[in-house]
DNA sequence: CAACCGATGTAAAACGTTTTACATCAACCC
DNA sequence: GGGTTGATGTAAAACGTTTTACATCGGTTG
């Protein structure tokens, strides 16, 4: 395993290391008798090219970073595996930005981009991992970029998301079909483009069916089980109780539930439940969670693929790409009567 | 942003890109007063260092990558969110390699040491991912690599994981001291090491007890919660039911609680169930899943170390790292009368 | 004063590739 | 037979750093 590079192979095959790289990067450029010379070589040494030195001369690192808040959330974790999968495919690997929400690391992580550590970012988060805020010209010297978040801010670059608005109508308007007029609602981080739409969407759905909402009915919390929980408690202790909550997550209908069922309300017999995310384990919840279904595969494809073309100099005409949702009803919500 | 380099950098200090070097990595070797020059243009221009260069020079990627089954697996995502952690504050990134299983594409991730790509691998899995099986120096050509897994071979790297035959024994005893005699197993991938140290415990356990295995009670699957549902069908349509079971993986006991209680069995009233490494579900579960828990964060922490270790050349001693287990009696079992 | 020393700076080689520009040669055309 | 052409090979520059070995110089020592 002495360190073998180009230059060994080429001595062995009685060629230039010109020769050699033709061989591997540029076949026709060559004789297929030295080609074959030059594989064989290669092949009896066990060579491997040194990627970095590749790299280097390329300017071309193969890496892409992906920025996402917490590579354990079942949602992010989904989306992170297509898009390892895409950029497999394609000859790239994935850094892993593991930021738990600090913008710091936000930052540390896009800059792996100046040092060309990474070729382009896939990012999750709704803010701009860079200093300088807001320049107009700032377009131009984004690099290679694509959202899987609602980005708030121009359309700078692409952003693949559902229709978060319509979906929060959708589940809303099932809850109403199923006869509910006290809806609770909990929040995710309401930082985030996606909970604030789902808000709106909440409020708007409501409003089109004449329905009044109970301020103190809805609850902002985080995207986690440990807040959905909270948050139920929360909403146990108030006198008014509602017949149904909307949560912004499947993470948080899991916590809620749990709450819920401690206290001894079952679900949905005496409150309905639905979540949001279809995460995969969303189906073997009990009761299984009705639900909103992001295409989370699809998503971390279309980034992932958006981003590569990005990186091959392609030009990116559309900036919002909108994939669709879908109502999942399993057995959280219940029809009243 | 037009590029600029070290170089660029030289002529605007007026020194020689050896001194902006120095300046960067060895700031004792520079007077002070050049040193502020240099620092100063650099951040006129916002410099960053190209590292791809440093890399190749220092012959050092500042990478490391994660071979992993599944990213989106709670236990395996909770792993790697503790390994890039501790990497990152040794100024590390780690390279996501989600294998789906596959023995080619572990081989492909772990050549990118070979390719200079990645400085040392952690490896989930029990295979050795390279292409030559078994050579008796073997362990001279390893690269830095440590494992989370039990791996099935020779002490060639070393290995961090809990005592598995014993926490099985303590889930066996768990049920057994809460008065079941007859318990069903299902468990995971018997091809890891693993599952099987566990069903040996579990037998162990059992044989130690005086109770008899009825061996149409142990089911064979994978560590998914589908997995779980389709043993726990299947356990359903046996005459002989058992008055607990005990699931490999909290994954599996998901599934398994799903099927039971679709079918309308009460858990833990009429079944009892335990789990297997208290992922952060795990307490969500309805009822709370009784499990045990593996130190996700402490695994993946020692792994990242040792590996760091390894790569900045220290000697490691201690091949087999073992780290505690704990019971976590919650509600999904229950004590017979 | 010669000799040495430490502090500071630099030239140049190296890391392992890719790629440009050129050289060589046989074949082909008119 | 002179000139063009296409196929094949190579020398050398380049990518952006780090690091070695050496140069310079003011000061100190004996």
């Amino acid at each position: 395993m002495a360190k073998v590079g180009i230059k060994r192979i080429a001595e062995k095959a009685g060629v230039s290391i010109a020769t050699v790289s033709h061989a591997f990067r540029n076949p026709q450029r060559v004789s297929a008798a030295t080609r074959e010379k030059v594989l064989a070589a290669a092949a009896e040494v066990g060579y491997t090219p040194n990627s970095l030195a590749v790299s280097l001369r390329t300017a071309r690192s193969g890496n892409i970073v992906c920025i996402i808040p917490d590579v354990s959330d079942s949602f992010n974790s989904e989306i992170i595996k297509a898009i390892e999968k895409v950029a497999r495919l394609r000859g790239y690997s994935v850094l892993l930005g593991d930021t738990q929400g600090s913008a710091k690391r936000e930052r540390e992580f896009a800059a792996m981009t100046r040092s060309h550590q990474a070729d382009g970012i896939i990012l999750m988060s709704q803010r701009l991992p860079f200093d300088r805020p807001g320049r107009k010209d700032s377009a131009d010297e984004l690099p290679p970029m694509v959202s899987g978040c609602e980005y708030t801010g121009n359309n700078d670059f692409p952003a693949v998301t559902i229709d978060d608005h319509k979906a929060a109508v959708d589940a809303t308007n099932h809850l109403i079909g199923y006869g509910h007029k006290s809806i609770a609602v909990i929040t995710g981080d309401m930082e985030s483009t996606s909970s604030k739409a789902r808000l709106a969407g909440f409020r708007e759905a409501m409003a089109a069916a004449g329905l009044s909402i109970d301020e103190r009915l809805v609850l902002f919390g985080g995207y986690t089980a440990q807040s959905g929980e909270m948050a139920a408690n929360k909403l146990l202790m108030q006198k008014t109780r509602p017949t149904a909550i909307f949560c912004f997550s499947d993470e948080i209908a899991l916590g809620c539930m749990y709450a819920l069922q401690q206290q001894g309300f079952a679900v949905p017999k005496d409150i309905s439940v639905i979540g949001f995310d279809n995460i995969p384990f969303a189906k073997y919840f009990v009761p299984s969670l009705t639900t909103i279904a992001q295409p989370t595969e699809e998503i971390g494809t279309l980034c992932a693929a958006l981003l590569l073309d990005l990186i091959d100099g392609k030009k990116v005409i559309k900036m919002r790409h909108i994939l669709s949702h879908e109502l999942l009803i399993r057995e959280s919500t219940r029809r009243l009567n």
